[in-house]
DNA sequence: AATGAATGAGACTTCATTCAT
DNA sequence: TATGAATGAAGTCTCATTCAT
């Protein structure tokens, strides 16, 4: 199973090869092509490994927490040797805070595209259902996203990622929001930014929840009935 | 089991002088007597100890997270030694288990005394507020709440704690919502059940994105808000 | 082959025992007697077991140098489990400063007595003696000595206890040469802080010599050399 | 093997255009001599790197001592690539050995030109004076110096090397002291070959003083009065 | 020739747990 | 009962070394 999010990775990938373009070393002038094709082809190595390996993470993650991960599992999971995911990511909080951003990436993607071509309160109702929907793609990424989240309170490398995704959060709901008040589409009596948080974090109570006891949460039923909640609070009342 | 003290960190010393003092409260007696007061005064002794060891580790789980506690951090910090939590409670896991007891007994407490004598909608508004209110008490215990609602999710052993909680805290909303549907004053084409776990979850979500970041939440706000979201969406419409 | 330093060791157990003194524990005063043979015989144990790690360690310090030993080893030498040396000393490199001033205290001992009831310019040759007279418990130590001496250029933790003995030893070298100089035993044209560097020097030089080739160095002969070559230069010449 | 460049840290493109600038002198010739000059710039720039990577590792082993050089860092110090190093040497035993004769050979190179046209006692002083001039060169190199001599203890690579330098040392002393007392300058009662190990030895331990704490060794005057001692203790007396 | 990807061994360090006092 | 001594397991992290490109 392996992480989407071509994003994280390329982004990496770039880096590397802007380092070795800049770091041209002696001899490889005269043959070009191959150096370049030599180096793509580690770097792609490299990258594939790389995501693999946080997929791997974000397996054990959802098993075992944010403290169950060890970095030499990590690895072994992802088929490589115990020793890789040190050697890439340097520490345990490193190999978690990419992996969190991985998971992060993918979720946008996956909203963003949600989203095209809707506006106004049906903008907010796609942006609610694309946090349920995210939960199709199997429990174990929703898991780990959980997990990190909760895990920011006592790492500071996630904390940082964390503070990322509230404030990713956070004003795209705000913005659907004012925009809705703005069309006449939801009452104007309510704080758009409050709102905004109380909406993203009940999400994220409900996901916990269900994540913690996927039996006993029907997701279902909780969608249509979250979104009834929130549309018969927040739609602009018939004058 | 209850905390006693709210703050852990007073000496132990003080803790035997009062022991002391209430040894010497009456004259001498009998034998029998005698005895029996001197066993009730070590029972005491134990019942304090322990719960200043509890305490102490619900300090420790708010500052560092499940994982993070260690039985003897958790001894001294209580002003013991290094070895009584672990012979108090034989193992970390059980530990932690008997801290998650305590600090739902106590919330429990809370809750009780604020609902009583309400009913129907505002007994449901009065619970909602009762997990407001509990912050007032600080943000350790809710701290320390909330690592072990999402600690469950890999140690058995607060998972069964957790069970408990959320039967009770999920029948504790559906009741009220039912009965308030029942009075017709909340509108009944709604689920009971799923929209006391919405309710639930979502309290407990905002409690964690406060938690996480205290100067970003307006909580204030969020309550009043919260609490108008639910009261327009649930309350039942005029005819 | 454990360490004398009484010193060194009896300060740990005095520092336990005072805390356990000021750390009174409920229970402990019906038999005072009892808990302290109790703690007596746990500092004991204590006190032999950190006496012989330390041993240990110089043993391995002479074999490995100062980056070869390892707690785990340390322990083992000495006849307990692998975690014992972390254990006692946190990290290694508190192990080895702790190992550091085992034998400067050690080797000062040794100095003094020899010192006894000396002056002047026999005095300076006594502690020249001194010095080559430490060779006589072994090399062990000795290398060990070095060892430390050396390593105090990159690891902080022995930077610090190397200072101490660069002090000490400067100064007592200075000392006795003022005196002499004073009582007319040593020309008075040489400066006595510089002489003292030189000699202290230069008898580490020759120390560390022998200890990383014993067999080319006779160190009898290089004794008596030595001690001629300093008295030719700094006694008083005849008028 | 010398050192070439004082400074390790030159980008390596000023190698290469340095280089380059070399391969460019003259105008096009017949096939043989472009090969010849192609290989001859190889082997050039081979032999450069090479140099740097020797004085990277110097520079790395005054800082953080033999054990704390990696491989991977003395390639990235020179300029070049982590895999460098353990290219061009294998393993790192022997790239430290390299680094050993290389910097005894820049020492030897040194004493040499000092020692040019000098005789009998004046020759002995030149050759300790020759030691302190050392210094000159800056701290790296002797702090590496002292530390490959101390190593030699644990690291049998380097102890190879060491006792090259010792032989060295100890038979350029023994010679030149021996010459004197033929010649009358320094009194025949003294044994040569011991007075050259004492005399080495007591450098290498002022030296080592110097590196562990350059601003309490003022070795100006440790130079004077230390070939004070020396002459005042070696000199032939006046009959 | 040169780079860097990958492995695996080993050290430090931290604790839960057991046991002696 | 309470303390803390002692063990040993596990995890993080760092590198020397090998190997593919």
């Amino acid at each position: 199973m392996l992480f989407v999010c071509e994003q994280a990775n390329n982004m990496r990938v770039d880096a590397e090869m802007g380092a070795a373009g800049a770091q041209k070393r002696p001899g490889a002038e005269a043959e070009p092509d191959v150096a370049i094709r030599r180096r793509r082809t580690q770097a792609e190595r490299r990258a594939e490994a790389e995501s693999r390996v946080l997929a791997a993470t974000a397996e054990l993650v959802a098993e075992k927490g944010i403290d169950g991960v060890t970095l030499a599992e990590a690895g072994e999971r992802a088929g490589y040797s115990r020793g890789l995911a040190g050697h890439y990511f340097r520490s345990k909080d490193e190999l978690l805070a990419a992996m969190a951003e991985a998971i992060h990436d993918e979720f946008n993607l996956q909203r963003r595209e949600r989203l095209r071509g809707t506006a106004g309160l049906a903008r907010l109702m796609a942006t609610i259902d694309a946090s349920f929907a995210r939960t199709s793609v199997g429990m174990v990424k929703m898991r780990a996203y959980i997990a990190v989240l909760m895990g920011a309170a006592h790492k500071p490398a996630l904390a940082e990622a964390v503070a990322t995704f509230n404030r990713d959060s956070a004003t795209e709901f705000g913005r659907v929001i004012a925009s809705a008040i703005e069309a006449g589409e939801i009452r104007p009596d309510i704080d758009a930014r409050t709102q905004a948080l109380i909406l993203s974090a009940a999400l994220r109570g409900i996901m916990a929840q269900w994540v913690l006891d996927p039996a006993g949460v029907d997701l279902a039923r909780i969608r249509t009935e979250f979104m009834g909640l929130v549309s018969r609070s927040l739609a602009q009342p018939r004058s």
